[in-house]
DNA sequence: AATTATATTAAACACTATGTTGACTATCTT
DNA sequence: AAGATAGTCAACATAGTGTTTAATATAATT
């Protein structure tokens, strides 16, 4: 009982695919690239992308699917395990791992990245926090929201900042940055 | 000794040729737009449209440098006069431009909008605040810039959680809570 | 190792959009 | 009213799209 994904020629082609996409759309916008400029790249047949993708964008849909995939199981290791990290050395962890997929991320998270993407990933990171955001008192259910709001797109601001820049500074300082930042604003609204 | 502009003709072209693209863009995606397809609603000739821009990109582009403008000749009525605002005040001024303009703010603003455009925007509205931050004591420029790019984005998160639910609440809400936030973070930050 | 199953290829197909051209017409400015 | 400029129209070569066919190559199965 196989899967169809099984098939080395099937990982083949979808992996050749991929390499030629994001080598394509590190030089140029996803809306330039053509489907048969991809094919002659990756030398795969035409009619052989149409067997496995509909066009550029369900491709690069389905590999931020997976660098997200990479992101959660990532994170999950870290939030479900016992080794006592604090949140800074929590949020540390994520900037090492950005700082390791440093060409994926910089093309998904950066300037030209896809929003939703970018949202669902920081969304994920941040999820922990907003139950105490919530429980905060003085603080209505819709203004909450906004705040929340605030601080997931701030938090990828800076993030994309720090991309732009080269990672230059430590994940270190970038994680004790936001941790002081996302984590003390609740507490500066209601105050 | 007249501009090219100035022509009836060519004003007239450039305007429904820029309505059917914000037609069109208001129900699909911009790389699903086709320039055949903006000639045929604006009743224009395909070759006129070349004549005056390269692609659906290039007009995009444009409308958003008209609208920046006007955005921009707009506040500074409002930073440039003696009618002694407070800050709360002055933002909520801008928020009630985003409401007048709805549909442009949405496109442009808005999730799917152009990131380039958003920041420019933002900056414009913030940056009378950095100095400030600059100064403060206890931060380095450094961090200052990284706390000024969290700020930005995240209220421009803010901004598209309050197009997206419909513009709700009230410019004065949006204004008031906005404030507090962005104010309140160098200073949080500090502490 | 031989057989079966399936993924990929190559070529052709009709279709649509692109960008440019040149001759003609309508409208502007002075 | 005259000259300049913008727009129109039709045609054109080019290029990408998405699909289909039979042939081929490779993988999985026994």
């Amino acid at each position: 009982m196989n899967r169809e994904k099984d098939d080395r020629r099937v990982k083949y082609t979808k992996m050749v695919l991929k390499e030629s996409f994001i080598k394509l759309l590190s030089h140029k916008d996803i809306s330039h690239i053509t489907i048969k400029e991809i094919c002659e790249d990756a030398d795969i047949n035409r009619a052989t992308f149409y067997a496995h993708y509909t066009d550029q964008y369900d491709l690069m849909r389905k590999i931020e699917n997976e660098l997200f995939q990479n992101v959660s199981v990532y994170l999950e290791g870290y939030t479900h395990n016992e080794a006592n990290l604090d949140r800074v050395e929590m949020v540390e962890k994520i900037f090492e791992y950005l700082k390791q997929n440093a060409q994926l991320c910089r093309l998904f998270l950066g300037e030209r990245g896809d929003i939703d993407f970018q949202k669902r990933i920081m969304t994920l990171i941040y999820e922990k926090n907003i139950d105490e955001l919530m429980n905060a008192q003085g603080v209505s259910k819709e203004t909450a929201e906004y705040i929340y709001a605030f601080t997931v797109t701030g938090c990828l601001g800076a993030i994309q900042k720090w991309l732009d820049d080269g990672m230059k500074k430590s994940p270190r300082f970038m994680s004790e940055m936001l941790v002081k930042l996302a984590g003390g604003l609740p507490k500066v609204f209601v105050k």
